[in-house]
RNA sequence: GCAGACAUAGCCCAGUUGGUAGAGCGUCUGACUGUUAAUCAGAGGGUCACAGGUUCGAGUCCUGUUGUCUGCGCCA
């Protein structure tokens, strides 16, 4: 007899198999019960009918299965439209593996702290499952996309010496008697990386000790970090509106069924796959922000209402070009159109989810470089490697950073990122 | 870092001028052959966050402590 997973039962259908499973929940009558099924494949139902197995087998489904128990049914797979499924399974017998009381989470009625406390369980139900899947799949579909247009994947160290833009609190590692600190972007050292392979880019976590407590930041989160040698902001941005629409796209061809049960539905991302997305500049920005009544001038930085209202104008995804130096990193270069700016540009995501993105052209020149770190108190010791990048072959280059959970709180319409992560690291979270 | 809320059963929450601690869900027992948050009947379940104070009497009023959530800032 052959074992198969829930997802492979369609192609079952009037066949006897063996699933390994566990229960979600189940409903019984008299003469009938209703076991809900997931193996982490999928969910679907197991019935079980009292005239179909011995009585130990009946009793035991009514009285010895509890939410979570684990064991294996035998059964046949049957179509049936009364299923959300579409399949279900007949049982003829189960033999319990692993016993389960007082399972603490219910189908429904429990607070988000609740949840956290018990993730390592949590994880178990229908929309962390979904959630999962999808992030699982764009990390595939960033490799894939990446990969048909040229890139390496380039893998930034997590352990640095120093801070790659001075201003934000990073987390401090005793390193053999060594201050040292965890990543807070793999940026600088993917510029080393395009210089010696011409695109490439990171995928791995990154950690800040900003205090924040808001529903768009965590202390642990992953960043996509593409670096492209000879390429302009221009040509960065394509890329940027192509991997987006790519990620979405993939998606709906193959996750429909999570993005379901996350409350998203296909139609309403596909919009979002058409391209280009629109551009405009940070003094068309201010601009719209005042004539919209917001209280914004030249120079300011946009807090999270600016960004919302100026996604509100578009219903796509919207570059945000050339921002005042002032707001922005060191490494980035002047706009020769205005000597107050930067070559840089932020995607922001529609429906009130703000940046996603944020890209700029990189400085290639050598006496920039130097004077901007000098400027923001970095050592010679530590960033003297990065003037290098300037001082053997400079090139001009560009690349941007994709936040993945801000990403997937938008293509799934969570209010919060913490969901998007198997274990949400945040400032009053270090467990499960 | 700033501001505002909250803390009562395993969970989600009520609790009136201060007067014996409540419901729903889950759990357990029973009924029911197509249930989808099943339904019906019954049972069990409490150091009212912690520490003081006022009072004949505090879940309720006062003070302090701790924890959590939400929004803002910072950013992805």
């Amino acid at each position: 007899m052959e074992t198969i997973t829930i997802s492979q039962a369609p192609q079952h259908v009037g066949e006897t198999v063996k699933i390994g499973v566990w229960l979600t929940d189940k409903r019984s009558s008299g003469k009938i019960a209703f076991l809900q099924l997931r193996d982490g494949s999928g969910f679907f139902q197991g019935i079980i009918r009292k005239n179909d197995v011995d009585e130990a087998t009946f009793e035991a489904a009514k009285h010895d299965l509890h939410p979570e128990t684990s064991f294996v049914v035998t059964g046949e797979i049957a179509e049936d439209k009364r299923s959300k499924f579409g399949y279900e399974i007949h049982i003829n017998d189960l033999e319990i593996v692993g016993q389960s009381d007082e399972y603490p989470i219910g189908n429904k009625e429990h607070g988000i702290d609740f949840l956290l406390d018990h993730r390592h369980l949590w994880l178990r139900s229908r929309k962390p499952w979904a959630l999962m899947r999808i992030r699982s799949q764009v990390k595939l579909s960033t490799m894939e996309f990446f990969d048909k247009h040229g890139f390496t994947q380039f893998d930034a160290p997590i352990l640095t010496s120093s801070a790659p833009e001075g201003t934000t609190e990073l987390f401090n590692v005793d390193y053999f008697d060594e201050d040292a600190y965890l990543s807070q972007s793999g940026q600088l050292y993917g510029e080393a990386g395009a210089m010696a392979l011409g695109r490439i880019y990171t995928m791995g976590p990154t950690f800040r000790a900003e205090k924040s407590k808001t529903r768009r930041h965590m202390t642990e989160f992953w960043m996509i970090e593409p670096e492209m040698a000879w390429c302009h902001e221009e040509e960065s941005e394509e890329i940027q509106e192509q991997y987006v629409a790519y990620l979405i796209q993939d998606l709906i061809d193959k996750c429909p069924t999570e993005l379901e049960m996350v409350g998203r539905s296909v139609e309403s991302l596909k919009p979002f796959t058409e391209l280009p997305y629109p551009r405009i500049t940070y003094k068309e920005a201010i601009e719209m922000l005042q004539k919209g009544g917001m209280d914004v001038k030249y120079g300011d930085d946009f807090g999270a209402p600016e960004e919302t209202f100026l996604a509100d104008q578009f219903n796509k995804p919207v570059f945000i070009k050339n921002y005042p130096r002032s707001i922005k990193a060191f490494y980035m270069p002047t706009d020769p159109e205005d000597a107050q700016q930067v070559i840089c540009a932020d995607l922001l995501a529609p429906e009130g989810y703000g940046e996603i993105i944020g890209g700029s052209e990189r400085s290639y020149d050598y006496e920039y470089i130097t004077s901007k770190l000098e400027e923001n108190g970095l050592s010679k010791e530590d960033y003297g490697w990065y003037d290098d990048l300037r001082k053997y072959g400079s090139v001009p280059h560009s690349g941007f950073g994709m936040g993945l959970e801000r990403f997937l709180s938008w293509v799934t319409l969570q209010d919060h990122i913490r969901e998007n992560i198997p274990f949400p690291r945040m400032l009053n979270r270090l467990r499960p």
